[in-house]
DNA sequence: ATATAGGGTACTGAACTGGTACCCTTTTGT
DNA sequence: ACAAAAGGGTACCAGTTCAGTACCCTATAT
């Protein structure tokens, strides 16, 4: 399993539909959410999210609306997923410090997990909005990244 | 968030204890739940599923028990968690098919996900239990790996 | 035959996620 | 000034999933 939330995926499509139609100039939630086909209510609740975690700037009032608050170039997957899910982290031990980790079993392991959080956080650093919002962004980066197909 | 669930923390706490141990002998599932300090159910559910899994062999009747079925330089992190919660799969539409993907919203980023999925498997298949096991095993393979630091 | 120990399934309670509804604040436009 | 448009925030409900427990069955050693 170990999915992301339905949220971030969400959240990935406006980001990326704002970012394909031009980050520029200020589009409604309604707008948006009748562009990638999901209710107003749940887009808008991302959209505020995003703003409070400066990746998304707003306008209020009548002719308002949500622009990117940087270039899709420089907002990573991690940031978006950590607007809205919170900062990731494989497991319990290595969420911010030891609060969870009453279990002295854990602690042995503990720079372990905290290895694997790191890695799989630099997986999603090192994508960004701009690769996300074409249907084969990624693909091109890839190429030349990590040619080991076969594993598994 | 994007968290593995507590069964597989607790699955890779019992591989390695088996491997510390030394995996060739049997041991009883209430030893184990004993050593690591958890409820014998819990143990016992999880040493099931290894076994249905091939990562765990078991002797039945009195004198039973359970033991590695491979060395733990043979056992991939991933192995474990899919024998816990099924195959590793960050999003809906790269779970298998297109079963899921009824918004075809989802599907100009498919390809991306399924990248991004495949580099994260990458990352828990290239960690093996005998890492896992020592309590900074990950930290000597991981100098010479990935030396990748920047983002973020 | 009995005690030990693994094999399997079903059930319950708690937590989380997804989604909805409601009300407030700010700005535009008349 | 007032109404409409649009974002801001919070609370709430329902469905699903996870964690944990209990119960019963099967197999082997003594």
């Amino acid at each position: 399993m170990l999915r992301i939330t339905r949220q971030s995926d969400y959240g990935i499509l406006v980001l990326s539909h704002l970012a394909n139609v031009g980050g520029g100039e200020t589009h409604a939630a309604s707008e948006v959410a009748v562009r990638i086909g999901l209710p107003l209510p749940i887009v808008s609740k991302i959209l505020k999210a995003f703003v409070r975690a400066d990746l998304l700037e707003s306008e209020r009032g009548a002719k308002g609306g949500y622009r990117l608050a940087r270039p899709p170039e420089e907002v990573s997957v991690s940031q978006i997923i950590a607007a809205l899910e919170g900062p990731i982290a494989i497991t319990f031990c290595s969420e911010d410090s030891d609060v969870e980790c009453s279990h002295e079993h854990c602690c042995p392991m503990r720079s372990n997990w905290q290895i694997i959080n790191h890695r799989i956080k630099q997986t999603f650093d090192s994508i960004t909005l701009a690769e996300m919002a074409k249907p084969d962004g990624l693909a091109m980066s890839q190429t030349e990244n990590s040619k080991s197909g076969g594993a598994s």
